[in-house]
DNA sequence: AGCTATTCATAAAA
DNA sequence: TTTTTATGAATAGCT
């Protein structure tokens, strides 16, 4: 544009075409910049020469610019796939629902729902698989139970052993002291002993609710 | 850049601002097309306006663009997530295989597996879920013997009924035809009734491997 | 939205 | 490539 104005069509001049590309390209950075500042507008430009370099400028991040772009005005994705990463997402999301709905199948089975579709073949597989679980299920319940138990009757042994040291000395102090023992200090002592006796604490155990679970276990 | 220089500040004035946008936006669109075509080089350019209209130009499609731009020297993710999708895909994924575990868990408690760690509660909760499970596939399962069971009897019966009707008939064919059988055009009706009765094609079903299965279902 | 005086961008040449 | 130069283009400030 300017000694002779030229037309707008590709520069078949190779030399010619790549020193219009130079000046060119720098006077059209330049105006994206000054129109970003003067107008505060967002910019993004992106270029790349006939031989495949790039130039780019953008007034904030390209990043932003280019995520703007895509959601502006267009549906999500017109920019979105990479058509690499995005898709790996898609087959993996896939590929995890199925695990999903595999293994919700697989649990409806096992719960009984469901069966209408089975074969002879698959029900018995079910049924193996079932009791070999209802048994472990059940052993392991009832060794839980079982050293529960054991763990309570031991707790309730050293508790008797308490109390029948207790009740050894109670006749013994009640004969002796009498109606004096909150008068004498030794006396005092004694009267602490008596009354941890009579007052234990409740058994706390925090998972005791044995007499309800009982029922249960071996009833099958 | 005419009457007076300006500087290259953002405007103050917001007429003037929205003016110079517009005009300036023209001829930056205006070069890029021009820079596109004489110079046989790919252009993309994306502005927002401070008031966030979107203006965009590219020579080819802005999705090639901005791919190649996304790869071209940056490691593949400049661009690639619009930190939108991406990070809904992430946290969908770690949704989806927290499912996955948890079925998966409640697959091998199931199963039996990996009990050590439940109370007494929750074993017995599974054993009840086990049983009734285990309860309904039983009755499904023998349910389905019982019906194969009955469709054979029923086969047989036809089958049985079938082969004395033959028999009935065959006495008195041999003694009226005898040795003539493959002569005549009348007898070789009758022949063939014989000989269907004789190779009875075998009970075909698919899924009818009962003297297989019938072993297990009573013996529990 | 049009003008127009001026500055800017740049084609051609070096 | 960059610089120079002459000229066409773009546009700031007005209407």
């Amino acid at each position: 544009m300017t000694r002779t104005r030229i037309k707008i069509k590709k520069i078949d001049n190779i030399t010619a075409r790549q020193v219009t590309f130079s000046k060119r390209r720098r006077g059209l950075f330049k105006k994206a910049e000054e129109l970003s500042v003067l107008c505060d507008a967002e910019v993004g430009l992106i270029v790349f020469s006939s031989t495949g370099k790039l130039f780019d400028y953008s007034s904030s991040s390209m990043n932003d610019i280019v995520t703007k772009y895509s959601t502006h005005s267009h549906g999500i994705n017109k920019l979105d796939k990479p058509s690499l990463e995005l898709q790996l997402e898609a087959s993996n999301s896939a590929k995890l629902s199925k695990e999903i709905a595999d293994r919700t199948q697989e649990l409806s089975w096992l719960k009984g729902d469901d069966l209408q579709g089975l074969g002879l073949n698959e029900l018995q597989q079910l049924e193996k698989t079932l009791e070999i679980g209802l048994d472990r299920v059940t052993d392991i319940k009832e060794n839980q139970i079982m050293s529960q138990i054991s763990e309570l009757q031991k707790k309730l042994a050293e508790k008797e052993k308490e109390a029948m040291l207790c009740k050894a000395k109670i006749p013994f102090m009640v004969d002796s002291d009498k109606g004096i023992m909150q008068e004498e200090g030794v006396s005092l002592d004694s009267t602490n002993n008596i009354s941890s006796c009579i007052s234990d604490p409740p058994l706390e155990d925090g998972s005791s609710d044995i007499s309800l679970t009982l029922g249960l276990p071996f009833s099958n």
